[in-house]
RNA sequence: GCCGGCGUAGCUCAGCGGUAGAGCAUCGGUUUUGUAAACCGAGGGUCGCAGGUUCAAUCCCUGCCGCCGGCUCCA
């Protein structure tokens, strides 16, 4: 190590010389003692690193404590650690293989002989709270590889690990009491700063995520800087579970699912008025530029050969046996493009036309894996607002700002809020960088032009061009793709697409596919999490409920029921017990409004308005103008109540 | 597909070797109700399916089916 000057910037502006190898603690201490007992870790740089590894470089320092969102990571980390710690005591043939920070906690990977139990979690956690009382220090050692090997020599998978890394890497290790870890840092400073914390339930887990390899046995867990963080979160989760669309699907009764056909959902009547009310709105928002057709859901091996699905989306379609042939290789579809772009064969098209957007809702079946499946977000049958455009390459530019201009309004229309990725060329892709420029260049300032902020996802485009994803996260926490805008090259060259031109010469025209809800499944779970299954007046499959107080007010109350079916409400008259009990049964159904009649408003020709979720506070109004108000919610398609 | 957990009345769940129970829902009756559960009574289950062990299986074992949590936010 060189005697070597490095110059530390603190955030306050002033400057601190140190010797390079100087370890982080000691400057930390240098500006207070009070700073050392709180402080994790620093950054130098921005770059994370422990109060226990020697300074290489100068630059920005600065000293990371709970406060600071980063250190998060940091204790996370180190709590994984600490399991393993306590899992190698109790299960001492454990190999270890990865065990990073994740967003809301840690998890850490072993392989085992017998996997983990619901009892073995508890004496894990148990375990591990002795480690933290144990207080062992987290002391980085950097070796060389042969040392690595060494220190590793009965953890094949850490070998494996160490024959990936680099010549120019430097290996590290990590040890905390008993334990050993091949590790890149950084820690907090001993085992007992994981107060708050708690392992949250085991999965199997590929090593390297690759199906291939041998399963590892995952424990996840939760890590917090403080108790009511910790409670906070689990309360959160628990929240989570009753905004789930599945347990909402159920209580709400608008969907179920049957073991006859996994992957696909039967929808009762609320369900189906729900559904049929979004698709509505989709073809009112696409009715005037947008061209809608249908197309078979049955075909046969030749229009996937030509696609391209046959070689490698073959199974996840599902097949059907072909009468004719006597051989299974008809397909029902599992995506819209190549009918659509047969449909645009059929005919030939002029410049004038362009760009011609084909949409349609046709269903879809994709064979997944039954272990993907999972309520309305992950199926086996399903209908997309998908549409292909087909366009001149000049119009590119215009037609995704259109696009874009469309998908963010649709949302706005929810009150979603979805995070954009802007995803660029990949390594292997066909056509010229000019193109992919031109594509890419179009896409971006169309982004821009929205104000919206995205992230860039630098390879991440699909071989035949770029495109925009439009995501939203469930109750969760998992983010869900919705819409999508993507440029696609390769389809027209396939499919010979074509259009005459100004100068009367074919031209070859781009492809652009867009979705918008992506899967009208998926987003319709979304949609129950989002509005926790009080949807807004216009997509509540009951609009208004009737409440005559006594029997005798029934038939006066059937007849407001009527005038309000024939002002095209959806309301249901209910007589059936005590008001009390008829107005718990409204507001767990989530019904909007209750509309109230008792002696006093039947005289009057007036309701007592009773809105979801708003308690007691009742609303006396004329029959017609409530009618006119919640006809007016339902045309503008207003949010809430 | 793979790993783990789970599958009992329409729903939520208890029972776990001696052929089943609660609450809610449903049905019948009483009550006629002023803003989140009136009262009484009744009906309802080849305990996911198929084998096996046992004198005896919802309970134990095996296999299927389905559901749930996951399956690199890299040492």
């Amino acid at each position: 190590m060189s005697d070597e000057t490095l110059t530390l910037t603190l955030p306050d502006g002033s400057a601190r010389e140190v010797p390079r190898g100087t370890l982080p603690r000691e400057v930390v201490a240098s500006i207070g003692p009070r700073l050392l007992r709180d402080a994790i870790a620093v950054t130098v740089n921005g770059a994370v690193q422990d109060l226990m590894t020697p300074l290489r470089a100068g630059g920005a320092f600065r000293v990371l404590t709970p406060k600071d969102p980063e250190s998060l990571a940091v204790l996370r980390h180190s709590g994984a650690h600490i399991l393993a710690t306590a899992v190698r005591r109790l299960r001492p043939d454990a190999h270890i293989g990865f065990g990073p920070a994740i967003d809301d906690g840690f998890y850490y990977d072993f392989e085992v002989d017998r996997p983990f139990t619901p009892e073995d979690l508890e004496a894990f956690e148990a375990e591990m709270r002795k480690v933290v009382a144990e207080k062992f220090p987290f002391i980085r050692d950097e070796v060389d590889r042969e040392e690595a090997k060494r220190r590793f020599a009965d953890d094949p998978l850490k070998l494996e690990r160490i024959a990936d890394l680099g010549d120019s890497e430097v290996i590290s290790t990590y040890t905390d009491g008993p334990f050993i870890d091949l590790c890149r840092g950084p820690h907090v400073p001993d085992t007992s700063y994981l107060r708050h914390f708690k392992l949250l339930h085991t999965a199997g887990a590929y090593w390297r995520g690759d199906e291939r390899r041998q399963m590892l046995q995952r424990i996840y867990a939760t890590a917090w800087w403080s108790q009511e963080d910790l409670a906070a979160y689990l309360h959160r989760i628990e929240e989570a579970k009753r905004r789930d669309h599945r347990v909402l699907g159920k209580a709400l009764d608008l969907f179920f699912f049957h073991h006859v056909s996994p992957g696909a959902a039967f929808w009762t009547e609320r369900g189906t008025i729900v559904y049929n009310e979004l698709v509505r709105f989709i073809r009112e928002k696409q009715a005037e530029r947008f061209i809608e057709v249908k197309t078979p859901l049955l075909f046969g091996r030749a229009l996937w050969e030509q696609s391209g699905h046959w070689g490698k989306y073959r199974e996840n379609m599902f097949l059907v046996h072909n009468s004719e042939t006597n051989e299974q290789d008809m397909s029902l579809k599992p995506m819209n493009c190549p009918s659509h772009y047969l449909l645009y064969l059929a005919k030939k098209h002029s410049y004038r036309e362009l760009p011609r957007r084909l949409v349609t809702f046709d269903v879809l079946h994709r064979n997944e894996l039954t272990g993907a499946l999972s309520g309305l977000t992950r199926v086996r049958q399903f209908s997309q607002d998908d549409c292909h455009v087909f366009l001149a390459p000049s119009q590119i530019t215009a037609e995704v700002r259109f696009l874009m201009d469309f998908i963010m309004s649709y949302y706005r229309a929810f009150g979603l809020e979805p995070s954009l990725r802007f995803a660029t060329r990949p390594p292997t892709r066909i056509g010229t960088d000019a193109m992919w420029d031109e594509a890419e260049s179009a896409l971006r300032q169309a982004l821009e032009s929205t104000g919206q902020a995205y992230e860039l996802k630098p390879g991440d485009g699909a071989f035949y061009g770029p495109k925009i994803d439009f995501d939203v996260t469930d109750s969760l926490g998992r983010a869900w793709q919705l819409g999508t805008i993507q440029l696609d090259y390769n389809a027209p060259e396939r499919f010979d697409l074509q259009y005459v031109g100004e100068d009367n010469a074919m031209h070859r025209p781009v492809v652009i596919h867009r979705a918008v809800s992506g899967s009208l499944e998926r987003f319709i779970a979304i949609l129950i999490e989002h509005f926790a299954g009080a949807f807004p007046v216009w997509l509540a499959p009951e609009q208004v409920r009737v409440l005559p107080i006594s029997d005798d007010l029934a038939p006066q109350a059937g007849e407001i029921v009527a005038r309000m079916k024939a002002a095209g409400i959806r309301a249901d008259l209910d007589a059936h017990d005590t008001l009390n009990y008829r107005i718990r049964e409204a507001e767990i159904m989530k019904v909007p409004y209750m509309a109230v009649v008792g002696r006093r408003e039947a005289e009057a020709g007036t309701v007592a308005v009773r809105t979801r979720g708003a308690g007691k506070k009742q609303d006396i109004v004329p029959v017609s103008d409530f009618i006119a108000r919640v006809r007016t919610e339902i045309a503008e398609r207003v949010l809430g109540p």
